[in-house]
DNA sequence: CGGTACGTTGGAAGCGCTTCCACTGCCGCC
DNA sequence: GGCGGCAGTGGAAGCGCTTCCAACGTACCG
């Protein structure tokens, strides 16, 4: 077996420094390198990373933080997808993806990502409007990407879509199919995305001129308070309502069912996030598409170009997002 | 900034080795010791995890492959448990996570990580009988524990709960209540612990000498099968279900409930895993505990132990399980 | 009191790779 | 035809750490 880059040099009769060159894609000649490359592929030859890593500076490893509730994160599909965007972009660019989840404290976690010296850079969601661990892995020299974004950070690099925008587009739609008393299940206050869509549905509602005194309540982006909030919504007499997150809307959908009313007949209802299910509730959900998966692949992309050009502007990113229009807002498709 | 180990030998007056033994504790006076641990911690200082692994042919960091299919890893809570025991006690022995999900084939996984030549060691949840990536990782000179175990594998090193053993235990239960017909929805075919569980259901029945003709239905662990499940055997006449994991039980209870029958008087119900909302199902769900971040935590101690000794005989852990008997099954507490 | 053993320390040799620098030969240009 | 330049290559110096080995001093034994 061969172990090393020695071994392999004498193997195809070159200096080490050019099995370097060639693993490295350096410059080598066509003859050279297609010597070594068969040499190469005929043992099956692997760099250690740890000598490569000492050698370069750099690892080949990229931390994934989501500091994040453990019930939300894996109740809630959002967080699988873009771990498999990620976890995918990152084997293609053949690097290492070392995972922090929410187990300790945020200063325990930034002391521990920062310590381990290992990482070519982080990838974390930001979720909240203010937090000290993604404060601190921007202040560190640590190249960093966001996943979801503070208005604030303008020199930060960041993977986003636009929330108000897409929350905007989707009231609209209601009021387009006719629907005026529209009310709003919002995410978790205090969250970027919870806030952002709520300013996209008052935008709208206020461009229609229409009041939201009584429309607007408070949720967490799970199902329990979706049912919480569409119980007081339907008290209030909406005739539709746009929840924050799909699963809220499944939680909504549920008292909606409970009350005798129909979907979208007597209350549309609209979600976000476009997650697996949402076509396959009954009826099929309303809602804002947002590639998850393309947000973590991108995520992953712009975290690359930092590391390779440590120096370089900051790599901002707004995905577009979708309207998945379905029959729980629009009848369309006559049901048995 | 203290970078390296020399800059930390000559502030605290001694050589690089001496640093060295310190930072691994090797055998140092007392005095010298505290000296130098006393800049150690004045200056922050961490040691350069890529030298290091160079030098010492070791990492810490360890593997964690969970090749499941995404909708089951991220719905099923049980495997965010797993992964927060792994993570706390990886953190707490300052080693690091790196994570597999199941994007690609297994061969492919099997490749990438006997490819990255950086791990110490690996765990992998094994819940399939034949796994050719289970297979390949023990194949490996790598260091590898399995979560969940194939009875054939007598010199791999595992951690697992006795499932037969609990299966037995909670059908035995049912029956000392007064059951007789009790049925059981499987978990996924041609996993250990759906098989296991069979195994121990059809064991308590058959000590019981009654038959089981028609009261077994295949599920996969899912609620949805849970419901489909609980359909045919509620059909069938039974008086109890046994659920192969409390994910089913819940669609069991909601079909159970959709026909208007009572729990526990009409049908006793009971689960597995004993997972947080289990404790909040209305009536509170019988289950057997199996405690799943101690699992985690436990495959992570018995790695460490067999990256330390490679030759070492393997690591074979059993965990007890307990019943964990609530309103489901005995009724007890009256209900307003 | 000499010798042995042990605990503690420093010196030095790598671990396997990247990368700078110098060298060679060749082409093309004036 | 001579020379500057360039592409391709090899030599060698590290990257920052662990660990073997030898040296030292001290304590304890006979």
């Amino acid at each position: 077996m061969v172990r090393t880059i020695d071994e392999l040099a004498e193997l195809s009769g070159v200096s080490r420094a050019t099995v370097s060159r060639v693993l490295n894609n350096g410059s080598v000649s066509d003859a050279t390198r297609q010597r070594v490359q068969a040499v190469v592929d005929r043992t099956n030859f692997r760099p250690n990373p740890a000598a490569r890593s000492l050698a370069s500076g750099r690892s080949g490893v990229v931390g994934v933080v989501m500091h994040i509730d453990s019930h939300l994160l894996f109740r809630d599909p959002y967080f699988s997808q873009l771990l498999q965007g990620m976890s995918d972009a990152l084997a293609d660019g053949s690097a290492g993806m070392m995972l922090w989840l929410g187990n300790c404290s945020k200063e325990e976690t930034l002391d521990r990502i920062l310590g381990i010296r290992l990482l070519d850079g982080v990838i974390v969601t930001a979720h909240d409007l203010d937090d000290p661990l993604v404060d601190g892995l921007l202040a560190s020299r640590l190249p960093t990407v966001l996943i979801g974004h503070r208005s604030a950070d303008r020199t930060a690099s960041y993977v986003d879509v636009d929330h108000v925008h897409a929350a905007d587009a989707m009231t609209t739609h209601l009021l387009e199919t006719g629907r005026r008393r529209v009310g709003h299940i919002t995410g978790m206050r205090g969250t970027v995305t919870g806030e952002d869509r709520l300013t996209g549905y008052r935008r709208a509602m206020h461009r229609a001129r229409l009041a939201i005194d009584d429309l607007v309540v408070d949720g967490d982006f799970n199902e329990p308070s979706g049912a919480a909030g569409a119980a007081v919504l339907l008290d209030h007499g909406v005739d539709a309502i746009f929840c924050a997150n799909d699963a809220t809307a499944v939680g909504a959908l549920r008292v909606i069912r409970e009350r005798g009313l129909r979907v979208p007949e007597d209350v549309a209802l609209a979600g976000f996030d476009d997650l697996d299910f949402a076509a396959h509730l009954d009826p099929p959900l309303t809602t804002v598409r947002q590639g998850v998966r393309e947000q973590g692949a991108q995520a992953v992309s712009s975290l690359f170009q930092l590391v390779r050009d440590r120096d370089g502007a900051p790599r901002r990113v707004i995905l577009p997002t979708e309207l998945v229009i379905r029959q729980s807002t629009v009848g369309g498709v006559p049901r048995a």
